[in-house]
Formats: C-alpha cells, structure tokens, sequence
DNA sequence: CGCCCCTTTGTTAGCGCTAACATCGCGCGT
DNA sequence: ACGCGCGATGTTAGCGCTAACAAAGGGGCG
C-alpha cells in the first residue's frame, strides 16, 4: 500500500468513473449515454441519467477536450469592448453558441497596437479552440500564418473580403459608405465633409466610399475629409464639429464614419442654435439606439450587427463539423435609415 | 507494429515532449523552464525557449489543466450585455485577468428566470473553471449550494452583502439610492415619483433607499411608485414620464433607477418643452457618457463599475491563490453627480 | 442449422501535461 | 576522507475522459 499523497483533482468531483460503478457498467458506456444516447439501451440510459442527478456528476470538459481533441470553445477577437457596436455582435455571438453548446472566450485587440492580435491569438491558441471569430478580414500575415499552421477554422466578421478563400459574414463598408455620400448629394449637398475618428480599416474603409461617392460627383474636397486618430466619443463629435464650422463655414454636409460623433455633433448644434438639416446636414453609421432620439433625429446606415454575429458564429460551427466545406460568404447588406437630420 | 489508427489530436500541434526530444532533455524539465524557470539552469533555459520559438510550441492549457487542477478561466455570471453598466464591469475584469494570464468565461442568465443562474452556473462548472464572479448578492439556494459543492472560490459584485462570509465588491445600492431621494428632496421637491424597470434585486434595493429617503421625510406617495417589469429604455422613459405627467401633474421630481429611463424622460420634456428642473427635476443612476450630454445634463449617480470590476477579478484570484484567506468586502461608494437636471 | 450482421457493451491505450518522489553530482564543513 | 545539504534533472504515474478496436448475444435468412 502506497501512502503517497493523492494528486491534487478538480476538488475531488465526482467522475464518469464514479457513476459507472454506481450503475455497475463500464465508463465508456456512461460517456455514450451522455453523448449519443441512441447507442445505449433505454433501460441501462435511464439508470445512469438517474445515477447522473443522484451523485451530482458534472462531466469534465477538460478532461474531454484532451481525450477528444474538442474544446468546444471559440475564440473572438474584437477590438474594443466600449464600442456598442461590438456588444451587439457578441451578444448575436453568444445566441448561437449557447444554443449549440459552445463558450465563448473574448479577446480585445485594441485598434493602436498592429501585433496585438498576433499575440492575443497565440495566447488563445493555448486554449486550443475549436475554432475562431475575426473582426474584419485585414488580419497581417503572422496572424494567417498561425491559423494556418494550428489549423483552426476561422470566420471574418463585419466587413467583406476579395479573397475567395476567406470566409467571413458582414456588409461591404466601402458600399455602405458610398451610400451615405449619395444620400447627402442627393439631399443637395456639395460641401460634404467626412469625419472619421479612431482609424480603423473599416471605418477607413467606408470613408473611401464616400469619398469615392463625393469624387464621382465632382465635388470632393480634400480640406473637408477629416481623420482623428483619438478613440471615437460624444465629446470629440462635438469638438471637432465645432472647429469645421468655424474653419469652414461653407460646409453643408458631413459624413460620420459612427454614431457616437454625430450624436456630439447634434448635441453641439442644438446648443449652438445651428439648424440641423437645413444649415448642416449629418449622417452617421451604425444606428444605435439613442440615435432615433437625439435633438434632430440621426439619419444613419443600420447594420445588421447581432445578426452578423449569430451567422458568423453559426457558419463557423458549420465549418468546424464539416472540414471540407467549401469557404462561405454572407453579405447581409446595411439599410440607410431616414431620419430628420439629411 | 500496430496499425492502429493515431487518435485525434489537436491538429498534431508540437509538444512539450517534441520541443523536450529536440533539446535533449526530459519533458518535466521543459516544463519547469516555462512555469519556474528559477529551478532551471540558464544554459538549459536559453536552449529550451529557443527550441521553443523554433519548433512553434504553444504549450497547451487543456493538458495542464487536467493535470494540474487550475483551468486558468474564470467564470462571470452577469444579467445582461445589452446594458452598458455591465460591460464597463467586464472591462475592468479583462483588465485583470489578462494581466494575470487567465481567461474568461462569460455567462449571461437574463432578468426573467429565476432558475437560469443555476443552469448557466452548472453549465459553467464543466469547464471546471478556478473561481467564479457573480452578479449580486442575491443568489439562489441551488447557486449557494453548488458552488460549497464544487469548493468554487467566488466574488459577488456590484452591490454589498450582510452575510459576513461573503466575498463581495460594490457598494451600497440602498444607500446610493436614498442619496439620490435625499437629493431631490434638498431640491425642494415634495412629490417625487419613483421609476424603475428591469426589476433586478439591485434596482429594487436603490428604490428601497429612495422610498426610506422620501418615507423619512414624510412626503412619500405610493401613487408615484412605478415598477415596470419590462426592459430598461430611452423609449421607455420617454413612454412612462409621458404618462406620469399626465395622471400626476403635482409631480415635480422622479428619481429613475438607471439613466436610459432618465434620458428618454429628457428627451420626451424637450420636445414638450417642459422646463427641467424647475417644473420636474430628475436624477439618474449610473452616470453613462451620454449622460453629460442630454439637452439639459442629467443629475445623477455615478457607479464605480470598471473599478469594481478589476478589483473583484483582483480579490477572486488572490482567493484562488490561498484559499485560507478571510473573507475580504471592498466598498467602493458611489458618487453623486450634480449637473442641470436636479 | 450455420452464417452473417447488427446492436450493445467492454477493454485498452492514450490525449499532453504536471505532482510527487527519486537521483545525481557538487561544494562544503569537519 | 566522509557525509550532508542543496540545486538541477529525471522517472513514474495519473488527471478524467474518449477513439479505436473487440467481443458477446440475438435475430434473420438461405
């Protein structure tokens, strides 16, 4: 008999070992019950579910996931968690790996550092999950090199990718853009600025697209196409709004690459008396909720966040129990939303 | 020589034996030199992180997991991500917890299902996580029981507890609330209605401060106490004021219990052009960003939730760490934020 | 009646890592 | 010269589960 010291366990937690020898089967058996019930005998199903509740056994998913080679997690890189616009994503995200069974493990890449996100997914590679959730499809090379080498299945969120090999549920932003420019020409604006704040490739993206739109129709000017590198905030809408209209006061028009700026924006012209649209007229990006109850209503593009995240994570799941599916595209497009403002 | 088919493994990823093979020392010696890499000689050390680069060795957490009992993922049990309080909540853990090297497993049990906590908690003890942070101090019997079970160390937050043995980080919801009525009361308003939605224990708790506030000042009217069971919003806010100044025209303060309620009541006084304070004075809870910013500046309390946040991740680690330690409360208080609106 | 196939259960051997104990060699004090 | 302590490395076993193969029993069919 040997009095070395028993090795530390998950708290001594009941195992599949334990319930086996309750019902008198073999562990293998309790683990089918549990798995693929339809492999098991209806009566022997029954006694170990009932073993199961007695003994309070909570199958380890550690333990699985070494055995099994499925850790039935997934990891999601965004880039920030303070822009409401990436909750809503998470939040469709969750829907579908709830219902499928799947944690969720969140990494923030911030929009400054350019090899965070190389570093964040090595430190979720450790976790080995079954798969993972990419904001945008401008990941640098270390990053694809990785995801290639480990093999993990991956889907792109939020934008739209040429590369035919990318898999990745999203909007064009670069459309979406353009769509916002032309509703401000067509509202009879000429003087269009474009202000953009926290640059990153998307938001850069969708700029391009208005630009692209304000080029098309002769009247781009480069003095009114604005990039701040600062986080984007209510208060730096209203800032910047501020020093446009006194620098120039001919402007008409401003596209917002989000909400949040044209909310400061609105906030300031209520304040300063500056009519809203008919002096400035404003378009901001995403719609979110408060945007429908600001002084002068938003005009903005709705995308379909949460949904992105729920089909992101839903092809995913796809692409990790089929490995030879061919990669997928879902554009679900965006939705210019008429309001008081343009 | 077997034929036997090799087993599933995680995309044949190299491991600790592969990088030990490849130096020429035994597994348990690469070990060490990641996890202590005091107890091995440098000589050892360097050649071993270099065989590690090369090779492209990502040790794997599940192993370890099993092996050594600590999973290195902490669960966070919240009601809900749709409410931004609870984000700023997640970030200050992240915050934490990245810098400590753990994950985070996030669980969302909703405001409607008394026994969701449960389930999601039992779902969550399958990743056997090393400790757990929860959303308030109002915990099921069945929660109380399965965590003593699993011997799970864990951290209530974001309100306070009188059992002494509970670990909590927070502050006084009670308290917070009974500043805010005492408030409006210093205000000079004596018909102050009472708003609340979502009706989650700690939005009851600040309306119990506010009512003791009011109660103790002799001017509380249970006509003016509103609970509304649905989902916290601008609209409505909007919709409740709209009604409240129509049924109680004498009503010239409302203390709300979160500040969406409070902007939409904001929003709706603006375009009915009531003036705010002087004929209804309103104060909020929580102080978002937005808050700076409604067309009068809301009065309201601010909540330390990242704060709260990062040091309950702190406390639950430090707990995991020597699970000796005394039970440890942190009250972190609440601000009262005067601006416009009261 | 024997053969085959299918359903149900079991045996064996890991998955990749780390706890516990074992060993080795070196410097030091006496 | 000897033993002791200590730092550095190794051996063994096992964490709790599941893949792969094995085997036993029963039923259908020529």
């Amino acid at each position: 008999m040997q009095l070395r010291k028993t090795r530390a366990s998950f708290s001594s937690r009941t195992t599949m070992a334990d319930v086996a020898r309750d019902v008198g089967v073999s562990a293998i058996t309790v683990s089918r019950a549990l798995r693929t019930p339809e492999t098991v005998s209806e009566a022997l199903r029954t006694r170990i579910a009932e073993a199961c509740d007695r003994l309070g056994y909570v199958p380890s998913r550690v333990a699985s996931a070494l055995a099994s080679a499925r850790s039935m997690t997934i990891s999601v890189l965004i880039p920030s968690l303070s822009n409401i616009v990436f909750i809503d994503v998470i939040v469709g995200i969750k829907e579908t790996l709830d219902r499928l069974g799947y944690q969720m493990l969140m990494g923030i890449t911030g929009y400054d550092d350019p090899g965070a996100e190389e570093r964040l997914l090595r430190r979720h590679l450790e976790f080995a999950p079954d798969g993972i959730l990419l904001t945008g499809a401008d990941q640098s090379e270390a990053v694809r090199a990785l995801l290639k080498s480990f093999a993990v299945p991956s889907v792109h969120m939020m934008d739209d990718c040429a590369w035919p090999e990318c898999w990745w549920v999203g909007f064009s932003n670069f459309d979406a853009g353009a769509a916002a420019g032309r509703h401000l020409l067509a509202n009879g604006r000429r003087r269009v600025a474009i202000v953009a704040a926290q640059l990153d490739p998307r938001s850069v993206r969708r700029c391009d697209g208005c630009r692209a739109a304000l080029v098309e129709a002769g009247c781009y000017d480069p003095a009114l196409d604005l990039r701040l590198p600062q986080p984007s905030s209510i208060a730096l809408g209203a800032e910047v709004t501020a020093g446009l209209v006194a620098r120039n006061p001919e402007c008409d028009g401003v596209f917002f690459c989000n909400d949040d700026l044209a909310h400061g924006a609105l906030f300031w012209c209520g304040q300063q008396g500056i009519a809203v649209p008919q002096r400035l007229a404003m378009i901001g990006f995403h719609d979110l909720s408060a945007s429908a109850w600001t002084p002068t209503p938003l005009t903005t593009v709705e995308t379909p966040r949460a949904r992105i995240g729920r089909d992101a994570a839903l092809l995913l799941t796809r692409r990790i129990a089929d490995p030879a599916m061919p990669p997928q595209h879902i554009d679900h497009g965006f939705q210019l939303i008429r309001r008081a403002s343009a």
